[in-house]
DNA sequence: TATGAATGAGTGTTCATTCAT
DNA sequence: TATGAATGAACACTCATTCAT
């Protein structure tokens, strides 16, 4: 009987797509309700009533997505990282020179950070950057370092003077308002720190940033942290 | 009876001081057992108990100094970082120029945390600063930046990269061992941050540090970081 | 698909009312537990392990009902007096003499009170009686008031003897056998402060009492406190 | 040496009375402290902190007067209704006529209540009467029952009344202000409630009431339960 | 697969009691 | 005898995890 084993695999098929469907939606909706409960209240305190209470789900509906707490923040860092590092990527599209990739990636990270509060209040209580964040970064800093456009004795000690001055930029862009102007100083100060020369920065600085696109629902959660 | 009164009012103030004394002793061998506790397991994860038995006192003995493990945090940091603070302080004791005092401030610093993995491990914890340090950093970076020793825009862009950088430098030398020659690239690397030229940069790091005196037992309670 | 749509909806219907129908049966298993609890050991000295180990719970269950042990007790003291209450009332049915009411209560409560050494014991330790005693009582105490059934100052001076000599009378019933005609002589004596007459005393303990009929079980679940 | 002797117990006789005169006074330090924890917090919320603290004395001496609150409790409570019944027995004196006893010792009873919250809180809170309460109230009750001055069955039933009626006024003058007539509408009504006729009652409380003295610091530390 | 009532180990917190001074 | 730091058993409370429906 073909006929009615495809008509009963059509129907299966069906179903399975339905059932993938709504357990992608599903998903979704605990990852974007994380992302606001972790930035709310830290990464340790919060417990799964929280997340589930946030994502409206039943008690045991979370353990058919994550096993525990930790995991969902992994999860949820991996998404939120990642999602900003590969919409920056898109803006640089074409781009090759590290040092302006370097500069225009930066300002585009702490322009969004600086009206994200989310994004702000879960990437300083991370210990741990995101692995598309970290490679991407490395290998501009390589880049650039081979080629002799940063005056900086390891590429290590470049990565950990990048990383640690937009941690502490963000967590002051978390704790209340900032001049306008304040993240382009951030990034002309990481700048100088790699080496680049004051008429370089300020060439870099005078460039309009692209436009970013393309990011998801959740990191647009929670408006501007300052109306400055 | 004046005499006996005199015997009597004696008796009390040995009482006093006795006990004042074992408070002082016990409150101390609480803040170091936290130190290491802190370092070894992170800032959220150990409970009381941990507390209590590394300490060697009973659970109720905690709740008379600390109500809880937050506030041990707060004061465990603020008795390392301090206590290195004004150790360092102590070093530069004499020295005015505020360019000079940052370089050697922060070559002490990292050096000690070279060696020093529960302060490594206590400080990329901890989201806040000591007051002390934030205080004398602030001193030195705007008395250098009124007398136009540094150039970068503002004091606050000035402190996000010095913190910001130290803070993942310590986080790498807990991670793992690094090159002898990495606390001084970092050093250089703030100072061309900070806007210092070549120049003087190679001299100040060419100038011997001095000797850090005087610092407690907690502190030095962990080998150091890395036999490289 | 209407009928797979249904089906869902039925289900979870289902559901709904098995779950509303566990979680009141085990309200009601704790409640129960909790009667007998602060009847044998007072109010004050039991803790939630008697709760739970009596009623056969986990430790957690209980917090999904009560926070702690005092809104067990409010909730205790009104499952069981309103009960009582319910009864008499229902026992009371159709008449409406003021006096009449109020002396065949007082007999029923009191003869109640006598057999039941969990009531004895609840009520005395409780300070505030239950609303629905507290407003059939004092409704009463008003009507027989208003028609000058009473010879006394106030209707709250009225209450304070009833409830008063009610609450001794059980506090006695508790501590040890009274004779048989004890209830009847503490009605006797309410009704004589209130003012009622000898003759209209006399007339109205001759009436026979009516049967109490339809109260829970855990208000029965001890014997009776005097055999005498 | 006899007289040196003599000297020597002299001496040890004098510091030994010094000392027990200490004693006393720390221990009716407690005993004041401790009417007023009891009524403020009840009688089974206060710990022995709670004491020490009002009392002005360390840990350890408080249990070289009580060993438990609970005993604390049966002084405090001795101290406090024994106090005030030998008040009262003393304006009493020369009165014979039980009738007379009762009303009047009533009368003086409520008056009191109705200015001493802490009279108050301890009484309704405390489940035991005063032993000496307790002997006098019955051997009134027995006098005026055998020479037929009371109409009413037992007397146990006619305890219960007044002890009842008493309890609840206190508990009534304790929760807010009562009429200035109340006392008296109160004794009125356990009057009526013994069989006491109309006139006898107005006569008996048209007598004035006698003076109370001699009670201690304690049980008038607190101000007037009512200003009305 | 989703639900949510029930579970109980783990942790926080209190407080009566001891004892060296 | 008075002191008060230290003790640790008892108790309160949370929350990750299970499982019948």
């Amino acid at each position: 009987m073909p006929s009615r084993r495809r008509a009963t695999a059509a129907v299966t098929d069906h179903r399975t797509r339905v059932g993938q469907q709504r357990r992608e939606r599903t998903r979704a909706r605990i990852l974007a309700a994380a992302l606001e409960v972790f930035a709310e209240r830290g990464t340790e305190a919060p417990v799964i009533d929280d997340f589930i209470r946030a994502a409206g789900i039943a008690r045991g509906t979370f353990y058919t997505y994550f096993r525990t707490t930790a995991e969902l923040l992994v999860a949820a860092s991996a998404d939120l990282e990642d999602r900003l590092m590969v919409a920056i990527e898109a803006a640089l599209a074409g781009r090759t020179d590290p040092v302006e990739r370097l500069a225009t990636g930066t300002r585009l990270w702490l322009r969004r950070a600086r009206d994200d509060r989310v994004l702000c209040g879960f990437v300083i209580r991370s210990q741990l950057r995101g692995r598309l964040v970290e490679e991407t970064l490395v290998k501009d800093l390589r880049a650039g370092h081979r080629r002799g456009a940063f005056r900086i004795g390891t590429v290590a000690v470049a990565r950990d003077l990048v990383v640690g001055t937009i941690r502490e930029a963000m967590a002051r862009m978390l704790a209340g308002p900032v001049p306008r102007a304040y993240p382009d100083q951030v990034a002309a100060a990481i700048l100088q720190g790699l080496g680049t020369g004051g008429r370089d920065i300020r060439r870099l600085l005078a460039m309009p940033v692209p436009v970013l696109t393309g990011e998801g629902s959740a990191a647009t959660a929670k408006g501007p942290s300052s109306p400055a």
